[in-house]
DNA sequence: TCAAAAGTGTTGGAAGTACACCCATGT
DNA sequence: ACATGGGTGTACTTCCAACACTTTTGA
């Protein structure tokens, strides 16, 4: 009964992004772009992609992709935006599911390198094929104000992470300084982190104490979506996170996957 | 990339609120829905919605939907979430692109009810078809967070409003009490209202001021794509909340598009 | 006059910002 | 010893919740 649309196009792309070293050795975002092997945008950098097949999720489609076209499994994954304009494609119509996603550090590194796989500044893009230069800004936006209010950060790191290497993460993200004492006392008092016991030695200066994230102070409550997602995560092993994409909001809860255009 | 995907039909979605008052008098959250008049889930209540044409945009096939379906001109719409799980329809592959709307209640008491039309209190629903129940429920909690963070309870108020009035959109949305003396400095120091001169007499007590939105202060910072949604509301004039009375109109029970519609 | 809601003033606490200062290590 | 970041203390400001109080109307 209900017909497939006819002559609209369904397909997912993801925004990936990493933290990597910039000219200067200062660390920058960074995403991944694949380059197009056909028509239309031909030889054009675009967001990693493609159609969803009938027996996948959204979310499985993306992660699927990604595993294709880049090789990548990201540690957080989380739906962006559908965009669906008429005039996003010049041949068909077509609509993108598009997910944006976290990867760390060593796994980006990972990521094979050529003619169609290239990573790029995230505030430096060429033209890329189809709407995907706005897709990006507002990914990038969405990740900004998102670091601001949630817990997303360590989706950068490792298990283990030392309060220097999560506020790195957060300059190189909102791009500004912060202050280190503030910083540590915010994390501190949030209850997001807690000590693992174990210091870093080798600095010369004071050896810093290592970090994990508190998986208990789970964002309790988490909104209507969330059950869903922890659901479908779970079907993923390889993701590995304690923590799942939840989504804490101050004292508040949030469904996981969510659309909150601030 | 763009071949069409067979099989996978493609829908829009919306989850219209509206305040009305409930039992006791107090207003509260109510949302419009359809009886589907087909498999599946014939007879069953559901969102209005229905296929995405070709020729149409996302929001645009939602608010094309809407104006069939209930005869609603929002002067809110913002897209919430697009779900796509597998078994989400147990006929056919189905993936919906959800919007949420907001109304006025004067719009909202034009809508016709009959019996494929009718109104339900948001928090006490009965069993929806597909799982528009799950997506209700995340709308509403997207509701009641983004009323927290934004200005969005005008899109509740006709064009002048007291703050008495203001106050009670948010109270009833977010379901407690709040301080008058508090509510009023936060609206005034936040830049969002002005008063327009005007007061109401008539009630026992003193005549409370008008107020009208500051249209300069941004609704929500949306950030990218607001240059985008800007300039596509625009192209449908009768929506904006500071421009004339512009009008809607009436709402004619229009056999009910749906989900599955072909 | 009184009731009721509009509107103002004041206070105390929580949370964020700036910055001075001590601590522990490698060289 | 001293340079370097790790880590603590503290004053200042800003925002928010609570609530006492004054103002203006209709009855």
């Amino acid at each position: 009964m209900p017909a497939p649309t006819p002559g609209i196009g369904l397909a997912v792309s993801t925004v990936i992004f990493a933290l990597r070293p910039n000219e200067t050795g200062e660390p920058s975002v960074w995403l991944p772009l694949v380059r197009r092997i056909r028509d239309p945008y031909l030889h054009r950098w675009a967001l990693p992609g493609g159609p969803v097949s009938v027996d996948e999720s959204l979310e499985t489609s993306a992660r699927r992709n990604l595993l294709e076209t880049t090789g990548l499994q990201p540690t957080y994954l989380e739906q962006l935006y559908a965009f669906g304009d008429v005039d996003r494609s010049p041949t068909t119509r077509l609509v993108s599911i598009v997910y944006w996603a976290l990867v760390r550090p060593e796994e980006a590194e990972r990521v094979s390198l050529g003619e169609n796989v290239r990573w790029f500044p995230a505030d430096d893009l060429p033209d890329l094929a189809f709407d995907h230069n706005l897709i990006v800004e507002y990914a990038l936006w969405r990740l900004r104000t998102k670091m601001e209010y949630s817990r997303i950060a360590h989706a950068f790191l490792g298990e283990q992470f030392t309060l220097a290497e999560l506020r790195g993460v957060h300059e190189a993200v909102l791009q500004k300084p912060l202050d280190p004492a503030n910083f540590r006392r915010q994390m501190e008092s949030s209850g997001a982190v807690e000590p693992t016991g174990e210091v870093v030695s080798g600095g010369r200066h004071r050896p810093p104490k290592l970090y994990r994230y508190a998986g208990a102070v789970e964002l309790v409550d988490a909104g209507p979506l969330t059950a869903r997602v922890v659901a479908a995560a779970a079907q993923h092993p390889p993701i590995s996170r304690d923590d799942g994409p939840a989504e804490p909001r101050v004292a508040e809860s949030a469904p996981a996957l969510q659309e909150d255009h601030r």
